[in-house]
DNA sequence: TTGACATGCAATGATTTCATTGCATATTGA
DNA sequence: TCAATATGCAATGAAATCATTGCATGTCAA
């Protein structure tokens, strides 16, 4: 994992919509964006355009974070914590 | 420690430059805003500009990471690695 | 085969980030 | 005191981020 790789994990984890989602695709995997935008609220509780999330998700699958399949005409995320390991070890570790 | 804080914690992590100058205070700390130039470059190995560097102590101010103290005309900068330990606890731990 | 469903793509816009330059202020030492 | 030093403050600007809206495409099911 180079720098640049690590700047998208961190700035992944820097929008609390994007430390949301990742905490429900950790409760549960194969979620379709639908099922993500349903329960993806901003900061003062208003709901999020699907677009907005779709951009999320984008952040997140660049990041290495979210995996994508497709079922038919349904579109799976599901979350990768193999890059968050790979940052603690690779740079936060030594801070801590 | 709130979604606010975490937010400025990996914000602060998500840029290469203000890593770097997060790892030169942990070798050393107490060192001033033109030690810290000294040793600061972009990407590309050009030197940054001392506002530029400026900028950067202030986010990491800002999210608790540097604490300021001053000597004389010379202000000296100190990591505090607390923030991050809490973001740690707090949230990455969960998703290791 | 048509209509509803799930998503993609493009354009727009406000805000923040990242870096620069120029000038001002305050402290130290000769 | 005066010059060099260390930093602050303000304005600027390119680029990225965060969110929106509108329209298009592909898939399933009645």
């Amino acid at each position: 994992m180079n720098d640049d790789e690590l700047d998208r994990v961190f700035k992944a984890l820097g929008d609390p919509t994007r430390r949301r989602i990742i905490d429900r695709l950790r409760e549960r995997p194969k979620q379709s964006l639908f099922e993500i935008c349903a329960l993806s609220f901003a900061d003062d509780g208003a709901p999020l355009s699907r677009q907005a999330v779709t951009q999320h998700l984008d952040m997140l699958q660049k990041a290495g974070l979210v995996r994508v399949e497709w079922s038919g005409r349904t579109k799976l995320h599901t979350l990768d914590p193999g890059p968050l390991r790979e940052a603690f070890g690779l740079w936060l570790r030594n801070h801590l």
